[in-house]
DNA sequence: TAGACTGGCGCC
DNA sequence: AAACGGCGCCAGTCTA
């Protein structure tokens, strides 16, 4: 546990043979997997690209947001359904998930297209890509850089941080990532770590309340607004990235007043919280910089903007900032103090970050024995007015996680 | 033809 | 115009 907190600096510094490490030894790739994917996505492309063409009644590049719109909008008149309102974009209408999802249900094409691009950004991101990039022990090399406004890690060439996960097509991607063998993937994550330290930060009462006693934010968010846990957690999200009425409107396919009963209730049961958020936006208009735990500062001129655009988002970045930061710090400190602590760490070298979790490729009979250290370490990177908590998980691949429960006190004495 | 820009989207 | 923070990478398009 640190008595005092070290620099910003101090911590990069430390941090940066950790992370050549990391890079060093890379994650094994099931490389002939991937290949066999690979066909299958093309296969699937090639239909839905014949089906849509047929649909449309002519071929063009359906991956060119110009041309489809085009088609979409200006042949077909999607948009002008009752009811429908399309974002537009500086050339146009946008036609991004988030505006065809507007549009199921008027014509087969959108349902078709929302697939064609789901299955072409896995293809071309990552099933075609990242075979090509390993070494000759089928492993794959990221780099990794502190970034210099959020303090956060970035991955890149290839980028780590960002492999499917939410879709099943998605995790048939994470698969391929794999545990060489003799040994198991082990995933330490965070449990909501920014929604803990804006609870730390801000001191308020309810939510200290909620993670001092084990509780569940979203609940207690859904609960307290009368509103379900999907809702909840857009909500408890939201806030912490500044959001508007619109925002969540738009997330949550509800009307604008509707919206803004949600947040209003959020204010009135996070009052403390709510106030926080206020002070985070006056304080950094007046030093002209929002702060870090370890007072990690970016500036912020467009505070004082007189362009409300320029504006609202240099206040959604003072609230976010100190919030976001501070977590890449506690996940910082947890990153230099757990290699430490597995002093000799090729039994169980930690191989990927991914913002809130890191992975380890642990020798399968040191498990027991490295499990239990990291997330002491990790849970006791630093003393916050609550708890940190760390959820475990292992498997043979990155998909195919299981959670391990957490060590239990013997209090039966057997 | 290379590089910049735009829209789009994967993750936290 | 865009409307929710932080990233990196992709295809298509535009421009020098």
């Amino acid at each position: 546990m640190l008595k005092t907190l070290p620099s910003v600096q101090s911590v990069d510094e430390a941090l940066n043979p950790v992370l050549r490490q990391m890079e060093d030894r890379g994650v094994l790739l099931d490389v002939g997997y991937l290949e066999t994917v690979a066909v299958d996505l093309a296969d699937q492309l090639a239909e839905l690209e014949r089906q849509i063409f047929e649909a449309v009644g002519h071929p063009f590049l359906i991956s060119s947001p110009k041309q489809l719109g085009q088609v979409i909008y200006s042949e077909l008149h999607l948009d002008q359904a009752d009811g429908v309102n399309i974002r537009k974009k500086t050339t146009g209408l946008s036609t991004g998930a988030a505006e065809l999802a507007k549009l199921q249900g008027s014509h087969p094409v959108i349902d078709l297209i929302l697939k064609y691009r789901e299955v072409g950004k896995l293809l071309s991101t990552y099933v075609l890509p990242l075979p090509q990039l390993v070494d000759s022990s089928n492993r794959l090399h990221t780099s990794y850089a502190p970034n210099a406004a959020s303090g956060r890690l970035s991955s890149r060439k290839p980028n780590l941080q960002n492999i499917p996960i939410r879709t099943e097509l998605g995790r048939t991607i994470r698969r391929a990532f794999i545990a060489s063998p003799g040994t198991i993937l082990v995933s330490a994550d965070y449990s909501q770590i920014e929604l803990r330290v804006i609870a730390h930060l801000s001191q308020d009462p309810t939510m200290l309340e909620v993670f001092q006693t084990g509780g569940d934010i979203h609940a207690k968010t859904s609960e307290a607004l009368g509103i379900g846990r999907r809702a909840a957690k857009a909500v408890n999200f939201g806030i912490f990235y500044g959001l508007s009425a619109y925002g969540l409107a738009e997330s949550l396919a509800v009307s604008r007043e509707e919206a803004q009963t949600f947040i209003d209730g959020y204010l009135g049961a996070y009052p403390v919280a709510a106030a926080y958020i206020d002070q985070l936006i006056r304080q950094a208009r007046e030093s002209g910089y929002a702060e870090t735990m370890l007072g990690k500062r970016r500036l912020l001129p467009e505070l004082s903007s007189h362009n409300e655009y320029i504006r609202r988002a240099a206040e959604r970045v003072a609230i976010n900032h100190p919030i976001q930061g501070t977590a890449a710090e506690i996940m910082k400190l947890a990153m230099v103090l757990v290699p430490k602590e597995l002093a000799d760490h090729t039994c169980c070298p930690m191989i990927l970050q991914v913002h809130d979790e890191l992975i380890f490729e642990v020798q399968a009979d040191h498990l027991e024995a490295v499990a239990p250290r990291v997330v002491k370490v990790m849970e006791g990177v630093i003393e916050l007015a609550i708890p940190l908590l760390v959820d475990l998980e292992t498997g043979p691949n990155w998909a195919e996680m299981v959670a391990r429960p957490r060590a239990q006190k013997n209090t039966v004495g057997l």
